[in-house]
DNA sequence: GATAAAATCAAACGGTCGTTTGATTGAAAC
DNA sequence: GTTTCAATCAAACGACCGTTTGATTTTATC
């Protein structure tokens, strides 16, 4: 079972995953935690400040992830550029494994996340980015090296895109999409990432799109 | 200004892609839309049934124009296989260029379709894919018979990759992502549809991913 | 075992939520 | 001018919201 603050956390995830922020009340949350109405607000201070710990607890070992395999390529590639593959992976391959079921709890804390990265309400989203301050600085200037043939505009929009697939995995992984009318399937992480990854690294690479001027600084 | 019912549709384009649907009150939405409370409930039974007439109202036309962009494309090409920048174009160019100046309000409605696809409430999802099922139907072949390199399964997930490119930037378009630490740019719909096509092209025709095994039926 | 701090509890706070009511308006139909 | 009916209005409905209170229980310290 294990405290009340975990215990709080741990629901927290769960609700706030299959019903969005707003939608899900506190006395919901309490009651599915088997705890006290105010503990909530004993341990956390208020609704704002569980989600930023329930954000915290795992994001940060999350991206602590990231940046010791950045560290790892870089340091084996000298600086110079790293393979698109690799570098893809470190940057998607986390936040899915998050989902295998050794990580007790990590698929709902997955599409948890491809909520946040949609998710309207300010508070919450800029509770979010603040975790990746420190990713994008190390990140993007990888991404300019290993896209050598693209200016920093282009490069922006295209982990912009990928972003986008993967919070869209992410999200909605156990249901690849009723839009598709197939019945849900359980997706192994590795296989998720084994089609993941050489899609992006293929749009990633692409030539130049013609027709977009250049920026003009 | 337009009648009632006008106004209250495009007070809630607003505040819903905004807020999203659970943080925006009727009372909030009815005084944006300068009309009386209760005549919300008068023209759409309930906050849902607003909902559901705000999709209505846009995804309609909208869905219609793919459906006759596929059928100009399969009647050109003689039922053969489309080439994949004029499928995706087809399939992702409509929703984008409702950003365009001209066609009113649409660009708020771009974020809210963008919303949408990360709705965790069930009722707006259900809503929301429910306009969908005759585009699936259409689109689904279509790309099947442009990425006869692919099976069924592959071709889904890859399907389910571009929609979450397409949601993400119409969701986020106008602000080319605070992970980047840029400004927003408000971008021409056509150069970011000559960005991002080229981008899901590349991904969806790249070759069938090693360590994925074929789908035992 | 007394003391102090941490944690839990039932109960209530003021507000806002979506929705409903019943009276009132305005314009068309006869 | 009367009837009719769709539309608008102020006001209120009960339910639920996030949060706070102050008493009570548990846990650790001496």
């Amino acid at each position: 079972m294990g405290d009340t603050k975990t215990r709080i956390l741990d629901a927290a995830e769960t609700l706030f995953a299959e019903q969005g922020f707003t939608a899900t009340s506190v006395r919901q949350l309490t009651a599915s935690a088997g705890v006290n109405l105010a503990s909530l607000h004993y341990h956390f201070g208020s609704k704002d400040g569980l989600i930023e710990a329930l954000f915290e607890r795992r994001l940060q070992p999350l991206n602590r992830e990231r940046l010791a395999l950045l560290d790892a390529l870089e340091k084996r590639h000298r600086g110079g550029p790293i393979p698109l593959p690799s570098l893809v992976e470190a940057f998607v391959g986390p936040p899915l494994r998050l989902s295998s079921a050794s990580s007790e709890g990590g698929e709902r804390f997955m599409r948890l996340m491809g909520r946040a990265f949609s998710e309207p309400e300010q508070h919450v989203a800029q509770i979010f980015l603040s975790q990746f301050k420190e990713l994008a600085r190390r990140f993007i200037p990888a991404f300019r090296r290993s896209l050598p043939h693209l200016d920093e505009e282009e490069v922006h929009w295209r982990i912009h895109f990928m972003v986008g697939s993967m919070a869209h995995t992410m999200a909605h992984a156990s249901r690849v999409s009723q839009l598709l009318e197939r019945c849900c399937v359980p997706q192994d992480p590795e296989q998720l990432l084994a089609r993941l990854v050489p899609f992006l690294v293929a749009g990633l690479e692409s030539p130049r799109p013609a027709g977009v001027e250049e920026a003009v600084p």
